[in-house]
DNA sequence: CTGAAAGCGCTTACAG
DNA sequence: CTGAAAGCGCTTACAG
C-alpha cells in the first residue's frame, strides 16, 4: 500500500530527489524526465503524505476551528466559511467540538498544538474564561487565533465581536418608541454572550425608567414557551417580550398565540439572531441581527491575513440592527 | 517555539528514547528518573507532535468525514456523534464540504488519502457517484469507509441506509387510508436519496390505483410555498401532499394557511426527515422519520469496529416510520 | 533501566 | 539537469 516517492523514483530510474521536485513543480528538470515521472506518478495513482511533508516544511497545512457544539446552527456558518475558503489554498480545517466545560475548551486548545495547526478560530462567546487563556499562553503562544464573538488580551489573538449590548438595547428602545411600557426579557444559558445582552437590555430600561423584568428559560422552544406563560402570569401586564435567541422567541409566540394572544397587538416580540428560524416562524419574528455572515467573513479574512504573517492581529467590532417582521 | 523530545532529554539530562519512552508511557523506567522527565514535560507544555509520531507508527490518528455542505443540519447529526465518539479515542475528525459536484467530491476523497485519514464517512446519498467510486478504487482502496444512506459494491465500504422507498410509500398508504384519494408528491433536488422517496410513492400510488402527481420545488421554504400554490391551481382536487424535505412542507403549510386552507381538513400534509423543523412549524408536522440518530450510530459503531479491523464491513438497513402530528 | 542507531516519507541545500 | 546526504520530530528494536 502507500507508495512512497522511493517506489516512484525506482520505477522512473531517477533520484526521489527528482521525483520530489516533479511533484512540487520545481523549474529545471528535463522535460522528458519530468513526462517520464510525471506520467507514472498518475498511473499509480501516487498522493503525497502531507503528514511526512509538513515535517520536513515545518507547516501543517492545517487550520483548528473550535466549536462548543457543531450542530448548533449559529455557529458551523462561521466554521463552514473558514474551512471552504481555505480549502481552495490546500488547507484541511480540524473542526472540533471543544464541549461544555472550560477544561474541555482549554483541552482542546493542546490537542490543536499537538496537531501543529497553523491559526485557531475559537467560534463562540463560551470561550472566554481563564482557562482557556491560559492554555492559549501555554501552547499556543505564537499561533495566530481569531476569537469570534469574545476577545483576549494576548499578542496573538484576534477578535471579531458583535455589540450586542448595543444591539439589545436598541431593541428596548425601539419597543418604548412604539409605546410599550412593560418589555421583559427571557434569557438563555449563561454566556459572556447573553450577559452583553441583558447588560443592553438592563441599560436601555434604566435610562427609560423602565421596570427590568428578566426570567430564564431552557434552551428549547419547548421550555420557553413554559417560560413565557409562567412570566405573562406573574406579569399580565407584559406588552414586549426581547429573546436571547430566535428559537425561544418561536416557542413564545406559540403558546402566546395558544392562550388567544394577539401578536404584536397584545404582545410584541423581538429575538435574537436573525436565524433561519425567525423567517419560517409563523409569525415572521422581528429579530436582533447580529449580523453573523458579517463576523464570520471578517474572521475569515483576519485569518488569512494571519496565515500570511503570523504577528498579524485585528480587533473588529460589529453592531447589530433591528430587523423589523410581523412580531412588532 | 516547538519544544522537540530533544529540548525536553538535554534538560532532563537523558537521552530521546527515554523521553519518549515516558510520553507513551511505556514500562521499565527507574520511577525518579520517569519523574524527574515527567516534570520537565509539565514545565514546559511540551505537546508532541502527532505529525511526527504518526509517520513512524504509521497512523495518522485522524477520520475523514465528508459531508456536501456542513450547514445541512441533517447531515451534521452524523459528523458530530463521529467526531465526539473518536475524539475520546484519541483522534481527530477533519470535517470537510465535499461541494456540490461528483469531480470535487472525488476530489475530496484524495485530499483525504493524502492526509493519510485511518477511516472516512460519507455522509449523504449525493456521493453515490460513479467519479466517487473510482477515486475509492484509486485513492482509498483498502480504507475502510463507511457511507451514509449510499451503498457501493467495494469490498471496503460499508453502508447504511434508509429504506426511504417503503417509508415514503407508507406515508402514501397511510393517506389513502384515511380517505385522502387526491396525493401530491413534492421533491427537492435530484439525489439518489431523493429519486428512492419518489420511487416508493410511485410505487404505492400504482398499487392503490391512484394518480402520480408530481412536482419539484426550490429548496427553500419560500419556494416550496410557491411551488405549492402553483401545484394546488393545476390540481384544486387534491386532498394530500407529502413532501421530500420538512422545510418544504413548512412552507408549503404556510402558503396554504394564508390561502385559507385548512390543514388537515382541506388538505393533509407530511414532511420526511422528523427534523427540528417539524416540531417548531406551525402546525406541527407529520413525517416520515428517516431514523437520523440511528442511521448516525450505526456508522459510528460500524466504524469502530473498522478501525480495530481494517477489513470488517457492514451493510446496515433502517426502516423509516410515520410520525404524526397536527398536518394529517 | 538506558542509549545509539535506524527509519517513517518527505524536501532542500550542496555538489557535480 | 540530477543525485547523495542530511534532517524534520518522533519511536522502536537492539545492545549493553
Amino acid at each position: 500500500m502507500g507508495l512512497t516517492i522511493y517506489d516512484i523514483a525506482k520505477e522512473a530510474g531517477v533520484s526521489a530527489s527528482t521525483v520530489s521536485r516533479v511533484i512540487n513543480a520545481r523549474p529545471g528538470i528535463k522535460k522528458s524526465t519530468r513526462e517520464r515521472v510525471e506520467k507514472i506518478l498518475r498511473d499509480s495513482n501516487f498522493s503525497v503524505s502531507e503528514a511526512a511533508r509538513g515535517l520536513v516544511n515545518q507547516t501543517s497545512r492545517m487550520l483548528g476551528i473550535l466549536v462548543s457544539d457543531i450542530r448548533n446552527q449559529h455557529h458551523i456558518e462561521g466554521a463552514y466559511m473558514i474551512e471552504q475558503h481555505f480549502m481552495k489554498k490546500g488547507y484541511c480545517s480540524l473542526i472540533l467540538n471543544a464541549g461544555d466545560t472550560d477544561e474541555s475548551r482549554a483541552e482542546y486548545i493542546r490537542i490543536l498544538s499537538s496537531r501543529r495547526v497553523e491559526a485557531a478560530v475559537l467560534i463562540g462567546s463560551v470561550f472566554q474564561s481563564e482557562k482557556v487563556r491560559k492554555a492559549i499562553i501555554d501552547y499556543m503562544p505564537t499561533t495566530p487565533i481569531v476569537f469570534q464573538n469574545g476577545e483576549f488580551d494576548l499578542s496573538n489573538v484576534s477578535s471579531v465581536v458583535a455589540d450586542e449590548t448595543e444591539g439589545t438595547a436598541e431593541a428596548v428602545r425601539y419597543l418604548y418608541n412604539q409605546g410599550r411600557r412593560n418589555i421583559a426579557y427571557i434569557n438563555s444559558n449563561d454566556t459572556p454572550s447573553n450577559r452583553k445582552k441583558i447588560a443592553g437590555y438592563d441599560k436601555a430600561c434604566a435610562e427609560l425608567g423602565l421596570e427590568s423584568i428578566l426570567s430564564v428559560s431552557g434552551d428549547s422552544a419547548e421550555e420557553s414557551a413554559d417560560t413565557t406563560e409562567h412570566l405573562l402570569s406573574e406579569h399580565p401586564e407584559l406588552d414586549a417580550i426581547i429573546y436571547a435567541v430566535d428559537l425561544l422567541c418561536v416557542g413564545g409566540a406559540r403558546r402566546l398565540l395558544d392562550l388567544g394572544k394577539s401578536i404584536p397587538k397584545d404582545i410584541a416580540l423581538i429575538g435574537t439572531d436573525n436565524s433561519p428560524f425567525s423567517i419560517l416562524a409563523n409569525p415572521r419574528l422581528s429579530t436582533i441581527d447580529t449580523k453573523l455572515f458579517e463576523l464570520s467573513s471578517a474572521c475569515s479574512d483576519i485569518l488569512e491575513k494571519a496565515i500570511e504573517n503570523p504577528s498579524y492581529t485585528e480587533h473588529v467590532v460589529i453592531r447589530p440592527s433591528l430587523v423589523l417582521r410581523e412580531t412588532t
